[in-house]
DNA sequence: TATTGGCACTCAAGACCCCCAAGTGCTAAC
DNA sequence: GTTAGCACTTGGGGGTCTTGAGTGCCAATA
């Protein structure tokens, strides 16, 4: 087991990485923090640290940087969370405001988190879950479309548009439209696949052809309910911070535009430090994400926690603040979305 | 006015140096063309092309590298549009289907249009423009929200959600909307805000409260849909192509984030050459888009103009091969819509 | 008059070299 | 366990040189 004060030394480096981004040697070190000893001491704990691929020397003779490991345990065991500045904490206030629309409101707290943290931030949109169906509706628009309209619990509502070749009766929709309600109504979202296994026999055959349209276009916004829906802000940061990656930005970028892959590790994360969820560089198992941590929090909406926000950015980054700002965001947007 | 063949110069000054990003200077020009010519001429043309601010020399006794205005002269008199491969026009029509829903079809579109290009892909939603009012639910969701539906003819469906604090009578809520129906329905999206100034007056006092509401709304969602909304892909080959740009491409995604500064620059533009309008360098006047180039073509929804497509990328990209891809994929695009 | 060969000049980029600061590991002494 | 001392390593900064691709200009040529 390490000792205390090489835990300390430990510490001391990962905050000096992040702050200078300068591998950081020995000497250095003993200048900038008042550990009681010599240099000499330093370095023997330096080497016990690298023993325990804490730290990695990127030259012979060079000074030190923390590795994914060495950054993990400082956020699992060294790091403190870094109260927000009084600004901070006022920019939330301010700029995140209710409105009664839930993309608005996402859209703005997405952007705000990206500029307290300089990070690429991400919110999620709440997730299929234990939610249920609201109420269904079944629109004409012209031509022989019909929109439908899925109304869930937790806000979200999913529109889609189909064909109907056939044409139909405004009152075969205003039929098919409380049948689904009443089967539907209360009901989790996860089940509607079975609850509408058998919906169609109960129509006179010369009506199935619509209903049949009807329950396979709500089938796919189920399915669209439980693809998640990401929204993004500050991908410039990326590029901002381009030389803290080894190569080019353009995998993480790629990664980004793919949001299927990013959302599932959203999902798979759970909260660990002060109630944020952290992978630190290979940790995700996304090759592009290698030089990358993510950090996520989930909020709340009416007090069932339906989703993650988080941000992501360089595996050398400012853990203890960015952790604060999505804690802070996260608790905000709880609170504003339960009013 | 400069001669056939200082033009031909500078077409092939501008091919080589897309394709080879090196200055290009006399010597190597000779030797990959066969101008009959000797060296010392095509310097004669290209102090004649310097002079007119078509290229520019990055330092004293180096090749040229073309001008924004070099470009540009390119692009309008020099350039032919590369026929589409066969493989790119089978990509189109397979990746390429049709979808009744709108939004679907648009997410196809932008991201084929990047593969493509290896360029930023832009598609812009239906816009406002001439398009009416199809019509208008209001559906009751619960806890005193309501939910707004504006369905325009263009295929946009904008959906907005308010508060009620006063709660409502669910005949209320038909009336309002059968009047709605009857008051705006077939007329243009533009004209809806004026029509809509003495709507409230026409209902009972103790009503007026929920109605104001419900018109707000509604006036929002006009105005989101006037608002136009962008799908973006490929910000990944922006990075690819990163050594194009003199410093950071920081400014370019911050710009592209900065969605209203891209619809507005793609509006204004007009179809130039081959139906493709092109905006080079500083011509946008956007500073953070100095360094790039915007090209976009109209596609169509149902025999109306109704909004633009386009790739935004380095001043150095393929214009030819880009353009002819614009435009295929715009005619496509058009073609699948009108189905 | 347009083209050409010749020539002197320029300059960025790469190759090389050298040195230094910051760092290391090791050992013997405290 | 800590420290001072020491020999060793090395990336990077700063020079200097060379080279090759390029230029502009001029006098000769067709």
């Amino acid at each position: 087991m390490l000792q205390d004060r090489t835990l300390e030394v430990l510490r001391a480096i990962v905050q000096d990485y992040i702050n200078t981004k300068e591998p950081v040697g020995s000497k250095t070190l003993v200048d900038r923090h008042n550990f009681g000893v010599s240099s000499a001491t330093i370095r023997n704990d330096m080497a016990l640290l690298e023993e325990e691929e804490l730290i990695v020397a990127p030259h012979t003779s060079s000074g030190r940087v923390p590795t994914d490991k060495g950054y993990r345990l400082f956020v699992d065991r060294l790091s403190e969370v870094k109260p927000l500045s009084n600004a901070e904490r006022a920019a939330i206030e301010t700029l995140l405001t209710a409105s009664s629309d839930l993309e608005d409101t996402l859209a703005k707290t997405v952007r705000l988190l990206s500029h307290l943290t300089n990070q690429v931030a991400m919110v999620q949109f709440p997730t299929l879950g234990k939610s249920q169906v609201r109420n269904i509706e079944l629109l004409s628009i012209t031509d022989g479309k019909v929109l439908i309209l899925l109304v869930a619990d937790n806000g979200r509502i999913e529109q889609h548009m189909i064909d109907t070749p056939g044409g139909y009766e405004l009152d075969d929709l205003a039929e098919i439209r409380a049948r689904l309600n009443a089967t539907l109504a209360g009901k989790q979202l996860a089940s509607v696949e079975g609850l509408l296994a058998a919906f169609t026999e109960n129509f006179a055959p010369d009506r199935r052809a619509l209903v049949t349209r009807v329950v396979n276009g709500l089938l796919e916004s189920v399915d669209a309910n439980r693809t998640e829906k990401l929204l993004l802000a500050g991908t410039g940061n990326l590029a901002r911070r381009e030389n803290d990656f080894s190569g080019s930005i353009t995998p993480v970028l790629d990664a980004i535009e793919e949001q299927v892959v990013l959302l599932r590790l959203m999902s798979e994360m759970q909260s660990e430090q002060h109630g944020v969820g952290v992978r630190i560089g290979r940790e995700s198992g996304v090759v592009g994400l290698n030089e990358t941590s993510l950090m996520v929090a989930g909020y709340e909406n009416q007090g069932a926690e339906v989703a993650k926000l988080g941000v992501l950015g360089p595996t050398r980054m400012d853990y203890s603040g960015n952790i604060a700002a999505i804690r802070a965001v996260a608790r905000y947007l709880t609170k504003i979305l339960g009013e």
